[in-house]
This record gives C-alpha cells, structure tokens and sequence, in this order.
DNA sequence: GCTAGGCTTCTACAAGCCGTAGAAGATACA
DNA sequence: TGTATCTTCTACGGCTTGTAGAAGCCTAGC
C-alpha cells in the first residue's frame, strides 16, 4: 500500500479520510459484518446515506484494506490486517521512510522525543541492549 | 506547517511536490534569487512556462517556506529555514506524529530498523546512554 | 510623458483523493 | 412476479499540485 500519512492527525485517520477510518473501525470491531450494519451503527451519530457508505468499503477494498464475501445477496466485510498489524505497517513505512534519508539526524531527534518521558528512555535503552546482545 | 508524508517518495518530494521540491531546492542553493534565474536553471532540464514556475513560487511563500523582497520591479526569493532545519523540522513532525499513538511499538519497530545497521545502533545505544547520563 | 518588454497576478483546467449521494441495475424471497 | 434491499455506476464539490494563458503593472529608455 502507498499512503500518506498526516503527522497533525491522530490514530488511524493519519493515514486515511475521516470517513474512511471511521469505516474500518466498524469493520476492526465487528468483523464479517454487512454494509448495512455498518451503516446502521454510523447513524448513530449523524446521518449518511447507504450509498456513501458502499462507496467507502469499496474503496477501502480496492485499496487492499478490507475483503468480502458473498452471503446471500449482500456481501459481509472484513478486515486484511487487524488494527494493530495495521499500526506496524504504518509506523514501519513511516520509519523506513524517515531513515531511507540521512539517518543520524533522526537518530538524535528520536531519542530527545522519547526522553520527555523517562519511562519510555529507559524501555528505549533496554531495547538497544537487548539488540546489542 | 501542515504537511503530509509520503513514505514512498524520497528527501524533499516526501513533503512537497516534484515541482515545489525543485523550486525549493533551487532557492535553497541560490538563496536570494529571480524568478528568472528559476525559470532558467529548471530550462536546463526541460520546458517550463514562466508562470507554472511564479505560480510555484507564490505558493511556496503561502505555506511559509518562501519569503520574497521587492527590488526594482522583480521580486528575490529566499527560503524561510534552511534545507537542514526545514529536514528537521520534518522528521521532528513526523515522529512527534508517530510517537503521539501508543508509543512502546514505534519504539522496538524503531529500534528493530536501525539495528539492520550495526553502525547505526551503536550510535543509537550512545544517545541514549549520554541522554540517561 | 509614453511605449515596449519583462515581471506579476488572476484565473483556469486536469488529475488524483476523499466525502457525498442519486440513479439504475441485480437479486432473493414472499 | 413483485418488491424490498443490496450493489454498481456515475458524478459533483473541495482540496492539492502541475500547468499555463491573459491581462495588468511598472521600469527603463527614448
């Protein structure tokens, strides 16, 4: 998959639409579900037609996001990668993305990001140890 | 600045698009220049109007990266940061994106990434002591 | 002062992405 | 067979980026 990603955003709609990953939220949480349930739980909080809706999962299938299955007339949706797998897909393009630069420079900013919390230094350090072996 | 990363692309086009990075890159080298003085250096490399290249030019001061000075009826362009703070301030976003969602996996698919190179995990491992001190 | 040439702004269009949705086609079940 | 429901097709508006013409503006030189 070839994304952007949107550093001001936050979650999964750094790297799709609103709606979009608002959809793949149902999906993650209610797999093999009908467009129609979808649908039903989005109005909950606000309207939106049918076919807005369809649209979006078909787009998120094209894009390699979701597949679906024939059941009856109607298709049921799921995911390919659940949400978590997702986020390491993300977070490794994004890093891989990031490092294919000059590396030493991100290097430093990394670690002074991560030194803000000293919890997170420390789970840093062990990391690289363990690496180091 | 409010930007998108491509992962996919490669130095500045990550950021801006093929033809800003190119606008960028030359005012980055040839600070304080003409339009014209784009116009002809990009002419090295293939047709272009004038206007397609102004039109980039005042975009570019919109988002910020430009600023641009009268002098007699044309205007000097120069860069607002540097090709090294504005990659700074990029990756800073970027991570800052990243490290902004539930921290712990970036930090071992991070840590993972750098440690394909031994050089580079070792500079990780210094950082990281010097900064626990 | 006035004109020509160069510089700028305005406007616009195409393509791609995303949100939106109507219209029409397909189908299962009563 | 009819109808409710589900799907596909098509399209439009807004945003970004590349592209550039048209027209306006200003300065230098006559």
């Amino acid at each position: 998959m070839k994304f952007v990603f949107r550093p001001s955003e936050k979650g999964v709609p750094q790297v799709l639409g609103e709606l979009e990953s608002k959809v793949m939220k149902e999906v993650w949480s209610h797999p093999d579900c009908s467009a129609r349930e979808v649908v039903d739980r989005l109005r909950k909080e606000r309207t939106i037609a049918q076919t807005t809706v369809l649209t979006i999962l078909s787009r998120l299938c094209k894009k390699g996001l979701l597949t679906r299955r024939h059941e009856g007339k109607a298709f049921r949706y799921s995911s390919v990668v659940d949400q978590q797998q997702f986020n390491e897909m993300v977070t490794r393009d994004v890093l891989e993305g990031l490092l294919k630069g000059n590396s030493r420079p991100i290097l430093s900013t990394f670690v002074d990001l991560v030194s803000t919390d000293e919890e997170l230094l420390k789970e840093l350090d062990d990391l690289v140890r363990r690496k180091r072996g």
